[in-house]
DNA sequence: TTATATCATACTAAATTTATATATATTAAA
DNA sequence: TTTAATATATATAAATTTAGTATGATATAA
């Protein structure tokens, strides 16, 4: 049970534009550099983040990027969710015709909590927090 | 973000053994028939189960399998932490040295909380307590 | 000694993840 | 209006992981 790198590159994503709007838009070959990933697939994680509206762009040159909310208003929920699919740990949550033992998987409800549990934290950290932590004198 | 298939099938076995340890051992094909799992499947699944002390087996004619706590004493953490690897939704969480920038990495901080809520939720719930829910009156 | 069951390892196919490549569209500045 | 810097979109490919099968060995009650 490991996040996929869209969702821990996304993060940083994030985190890059936070520390970095003050300055204007961020470009992707910066945020490339910074966090040693390759534009082209920044490219592919940032579609998702500006669907979601968390992140806006200006296009041509001195184009570039920043958060479309304030870094108190995104959280590490918001990003997982957006990469990791349905917040279940199991399908049959959410598609209870996917498991054909469904009506006798009594895991079932264990999941679906433990799931929930993992939500409320995630929905409890914000980018500004995270900042916070790394720069506490802020 | 989702349970392999192995962690889910753990659980179900752990459940099918409960229910039905009272009559005696239970044998791979009675499991693999009430679950619709193969019999090779699940004998690959049972062996971290065995392992781990939580299931114990006879072999030979007449043998099978039973638990070897009681359902009170599994919970969901234990079947989790046994299939899904180090309970670390990122490497670096556990491995520093994995990611060149978890040193900047003000995420992991986030992840590593959101990881400990997880497990203490998974740990809370028992196979007993999943047995409640399906047979309240019980 | 034979039938029944577990135990162990090797192998394979499918799916998913993690990218890279190629081509197109937009737009500010020269 | 041209150019160059940038974003956008789709297709493709390599690597890894997952899920499951196959084969054979081992133990033991009858």
């Amino acid at each position: 049970m490991k996040l996929t790198t869209k969702t821990r590159y996304g993060a940083r994503l994030l985190i890059d534009l936070a520390q970095h709007q003050g300055h204007g838009v961020v470009t992707m070959s910066e945020i490339s550099t910074r966090q040693n990933i390759s534009v082209k697939y920044l490219e592919q994680i940032i579609r998702p983040l500006k669907k979601a509206k968390l992140v806006k762009s200006i296009r041509g040159p001195k184009g570039g990027h920043m958060l479309a909310k304030k870094p108190e208003k995104i959280t590490l929920g918001d990003v997982t969710r957006l990469f990791e699919g349905p917040p279940d740990l199991v399908d049959c949550i959410g598609n209870p015709e996917k498991c054909s033992k469904s009506i006798d998987c009594v895991v079932r409800l264990g999941w679906q909590k433990a799931t929930q549990a993992l939500y409320k934290e995630l929905d409890s950290i914000t980018i500004a927090n995270l900042l916070e932590i790394k720069n506490p004198d802020l």
